[in-house]
DNA sequence: CGCGACGTTGATTTGCCTCAACGATTGTGG
DNA sequence: CCACAATCGTTGAGGCAAATCAACGTCGCG
């Protein structure tokens, strides 16, 4: 099992100590996991903090309707969880779902636990991830209730240009709260040389 | 002034010793703010995290036809700042106003980072309340892009029942993403006995 | 080969916006 | 203390952004 994205991942932030480092040892789990598969689904607690080495997932909710919500997506050295379900232990109502084939670490709730208590550089450490991560969050909720379904595509393309080209378009679509229908027709809309206006 | 109701806050997540809330003084200081009083506006970096003791605060951005977007209440006990800028220094895009006549403590970057050095537990009871907060707006995501707009109000109110009295509608409206035109017809057809559908 | 996932297009419907107008309330300066 | 302005909520007519539904083409894969 080789823990060495994740030690870079941290040390991004702060440098650990080779003690600290030892500690993680026997805290930390490899899974491979195939396209479409689940590490979460509805209806369970969610047991681990998942990091992700290689891959991409999303991070999903679905309406009585049976549609699909993506609320997140986490590719390499992103970290996925539903941190709800996670500290209450109680059941998740996300998915949370390999859109392609994926190498992951996980830490498992008593595990992380037991680091916080004994790297607390730890706490300070996803202090400032959740930080970041809620001012990206921050940003998305703003563009949704201010712009139109294309400005948001082209921000989401700006923001995320590998995702765009890694995810398929109903993911996205999926995303920026739209129809896959919906999303062609922008597209094609971008595409085209300045339709006329007469 | 008092510094109660931070302490409070603060031992609400983990105790202090004496020591620890010792040093809390002199790197606190506590201001009265008046109705519609700005604390932050776009263009200035933000300086403070702002705790609110009494009142309540909505921090929006104006988007470039002028419209007000409201991202955030927050009364009492709730902290609000852009924590982006707070880190960065950078110019923020926000404002925050005061909706209420209020009373805030607030901590300057430098103090703030003091008091994380030297209240190590303070790293920890911060990623306790941004992983609060990011859950929260996780879930205000979701509604967003998968709810219509009556959905997201009934929502609202059953989640802040105090914020619904308190708010005047129209800031309500900015919240959810929709005009105050439209949420008046979406209170009418609340409050009217089921439509006829025939 | 044949099936399922994905993307596209078109016709129609609907949720919400825009603009305009009008009470009710609040607050404020003369 | 009153007059006036500003703020807030409501209502209605008309328009637009995006959803819905249905159909069809393509591709990759078992």
């Amino acid at each position: 099992m080789d823990l060495l994205p994740l030690i870079k991942h941290f040390e991004h932030y702060i440098a650990l100590t080779e003690d600290e480092k030892y500690l993680l040892h026997g805290k930390i789990s490899q899974r491979v996991i195939r396209r479409r598969q689940f590490i979460l689904q509805d209806g369970f607690p969610c047991q681990h903090y998942t990091f992700v080495v290689e891959g991409c997932f999303r991070m999903f909710a679905v309406d009585p309707k049976g549609t699909e919500h993506n609320i997140q997506f986490a590719a390499e050295n992103k970290w996925v969880a539903d941190i709800g379900s996670f500290h209450s232990g109680k059941a998740s109502g996300f998915f949370i779902e390999a859109i392609e084939p994926s190498l992951i670490l996980q830490i498992e709730k008593q595990d992380l636990y037991y680091l916080y208590t004994n790297i607390p550089k730890l706490d300070r450490i996803f202090k400032v991830i959740v930080e970041n991560n809620y001012v990206e969050l921050q940003n998305r909720v703003l563009q949704t209730i201010s712009s139109t379904a294309q400005e948001r595509y082209l921000t989401f393309l700006d923001q995320y240009p590998e995702l765009g080209l890694r995810l398929p378009n109903n993911q996205i679509a999926s995303y920026l709260g739209i129809t896959p229908e919906f999303l062609s027709k922008i597209r094609k809309a971008i595409a085209s040389p300045a339709p006329p206006h007469a």
